[in-house]
DNA sequence: GGAACGATCTGC
DNA sequence: CAGATCGTTCCC
């Protein structure tokens, strides 16, 4: 029989708000902080999100700097799907994209404190203690992968197995966030668009 | 057609 | 600190 998920006691027990397509639009730099503490929630696995990256498009870093190609042709979607890419022949990324439609920009999810479907989580990441605190190791404990490139975060939810949205728990981002460089990219190395709690 | 390179992670 | 591992991009 059924149980109640761990994710039905969490929601049941604050006041969730759906984040609208209207609050991520705008440049992923003003964006990107502001989505610290919020919650991601993929199917029966919730976590809030506590480091980020912002991504525009003349940087040189962002997968858009050369133009829209067909990996990265989501980024240049509306604001609120999902950008998914896979990465050194093993590990999928997720952002969330920012700009209005026809801009290149989004927000990279780095990191995530687990809240909700912590066994799963770890099952999918083999046992490790690691669960989510890298933008790749996020992706595998959620089961996110490459055909969630492109799933809209704000779209009213129909697939009531697989929820997948972000939302407001009435924590507020922190008023001063750790700010710092970008990791693991070699060109504009010394922008300080990484946000962490 | 081919080569180089990753918005990373893991185990040594 | 190097290896894994393959899709994407860019150059010839």
């Amino acid at each position: 029989m059924m149980g109640m998920s761990d994710l039905d006691r969490w929601v049941s027990t604050r006041e969730l708000r759906d984040v609208t397509r209207r609050d991520l639009e705008g440049d992923a730099p003003a964006v990107a902080p502001w989505l610290l503490n919020k919650v991601l929630i993929v199917g029966a696995c919730a976590g809030r999100i506590i480091e980020v990256e912002a991504y525009t498009q003349n940087d040189p870093a962002s997968h858009t700097f050369g133009g829209q190609t067909k990996r990265n042709a989501v980024m240049f979607g509306p604001a609120g799907l999902l950008y998914v890419y896979f990465t050194y022949g093993m590990h999928y990324c997720a952002n969330v994209v920012t700009g209005s439609r026809g801009v290149g920009e989004a927000v990279l999810l780095r990191a995530v404190q687990p809240l909700c479907g912590v066994a799963l989580m770890s099952e999918r990441r083999s046992g490790r203690a690691a669960l989510a605190d890298g933008p790749a190791k996020l992706c595998q404990a959620f089961g996110i992968g490459r055909s969630d490139d492109g799933r809209d975060l704000c779209a009213p939810s129909t697939d009531h197995e697989r929820p997948f949205r972000i939302v407001d728990d009435s924590t507020p981002p922190p008023s001063t966030p750790q700010v710092g460089q970008r990791i693991g990219i070699t060109k504009a190395v010394d922008v300080p668009w990484r946000w962490r709690l």
